[in-house]
DNA sequence: ATTTAACTTTACAATTTTGTAATAATTAAA
DNA sequence: TTTAATTATTACAAAATTGTAAAGTTAAAT
């Protein structure tokens, strides 16, 4: 990945550019803002890094310079100074991300990672993301649903029942569990409500399919088995 | 915590009986299934483990009795059995939970776990799901968002919006970023959708609390920070 | 200071979700 | 086999969600 450094600090500059370097980068490291600038409109950088403080023109001004020439590269400011009001005028200026000093190098390879590409933050999403049973396959973060990797649109309370048997697999949820878990309600044996949910639920996720996948035990509840 | 456990295995069930004795169980192990019945009616045990298969009352007969007389204590099966239909048969006359021998202990003791309290389900719930920043919290699993302890009613949109934020706490989101991470839409700049919705939800998770959570980056997007 | 562009908020209507209640179907028990 | 209990399905109305569009603000640029 080609990155631009912009860092007058001796000691901070080349370090940066080591470990960037030995992760696989190839980093330019400028400790002069007039040069960072002429450079950056020269090479297709992929990522500017860029402190807010150096001699010549500051941070601020390179990267606005910059994106009035039509260069949308992601940066990320490095700053001593953490006060929201300083943030927001980095954001202003066209930064996309802020950090402060002294920073682990490992926060900001992560932020690399999140701004590289402008579609990495795609990736981020399945971190606490999927549950998969058999064919069928939710994604709690995007509240989706597949059986046979065709999508089924379940509303709230039919995505959290279906994630309830699913988490609960071969065990019996009785109705009452399925109503505190699903419904926050304690008790209530006038209700309906489960019976008409799974009833919803099964019209979506069995019935195209022609099997059964959740099964009533009778006058107690039901139990999830995948097929 | 006490236990029934009824298996003939000479070999398991002196073994079962050891390790979740170990764990700091009572465990009282029967290895016939009449004087477990009557055992069953007269202590209070916390969790009944009971084998399909012993001689005298099988473990389905000897659940129904249980069950007949009034108690409730949650039942798991052992059995060799591993086919749907028994499975529904050991459900139907009463137990909770089913497991296919061979199991691993942990397996067993994790059922336990999960039946033991009636309530224990609730702590499953946390496994994937909550996220924290500053004084908000969202608790993914149940979709429920606290700020200060408030609860604080979001709609799908609106706690789909604050969770991105929330996950890229001090990045900047682009509208287009958001548009199609919460909606599923590659581009459409002529849509004000975004606006709209970031306003609700900052009526709800700021306007109260007279503050500033997420920042606008004219022109471009927003960023979240927590205070 | 004025103008313009961008953002915020509000109002509104279409759609979807949701719980209740009524009816149909199924299962178990007598 | 008949009856009673339980569950499944459907219909319906109230409530909530959601996107658009219009009106109101704010902020930047000329």
């Amino acid at each position: 990945m080609k990155i631009l450094l912009l860092e007058d600090d001796k000691s901070l500059g080349p370090w940066l550019k080591k470990n960037l370097t030995e992760m696989g980068n190839s980093v330019d490291l400028f400790i002069n803002g007039d040069k960072a600038l002429i450079a950056s409109l020269k090479i297709n950088y992929e990522i500017m890094i860029i402190d807010r403080m150096v001699p010549g023109l500051d941070g601020l001004t390179i990267i606005k310079k910059i994106r009035d020439n039509g260069i949308n590269t992601p940066a990320i400011f490095l700053t001593a100074l953490n006060d929201i009001e300083n943030r927001v005028q980095g954001f202003d200026a066209g930064g996309d991300d802020y950090l402060s000093k002294p920073f682990a190098l490992e926060e900001l390879v992560s932020r690399i990672n999140a701004l590289n590409k402008r579609n990495s933050f795609k990736k981020n999403q399945n971190l606490n993301g999927s549950l998969k049973s058999g064919d069928l396959e939710i994604d709690l973060t995007n509240r989706l649903c597949f059986r046979q990797k065709q999508k089924i649109d379940l509303n709230n309370k039919e995505l959290m029942l279906l994630e309830y048997f699913i988490r609960f697999e071969g065990q019996k949820l009785t109705k009452s569990m399925l109503l505190e878990l699903v419904w926050n309600i304690n008790y209530d044996p006038t209700t309906s409500i489960v019976e008409t949910h799974i009833s919803r639920l099964r019209s979506k996720i069995e019935k195209p399919f022609k099997d059964r996948l959740i099964k009533t035990i009778r006058s107690s509840g039901y139990v999830y088995q995948s097929k």
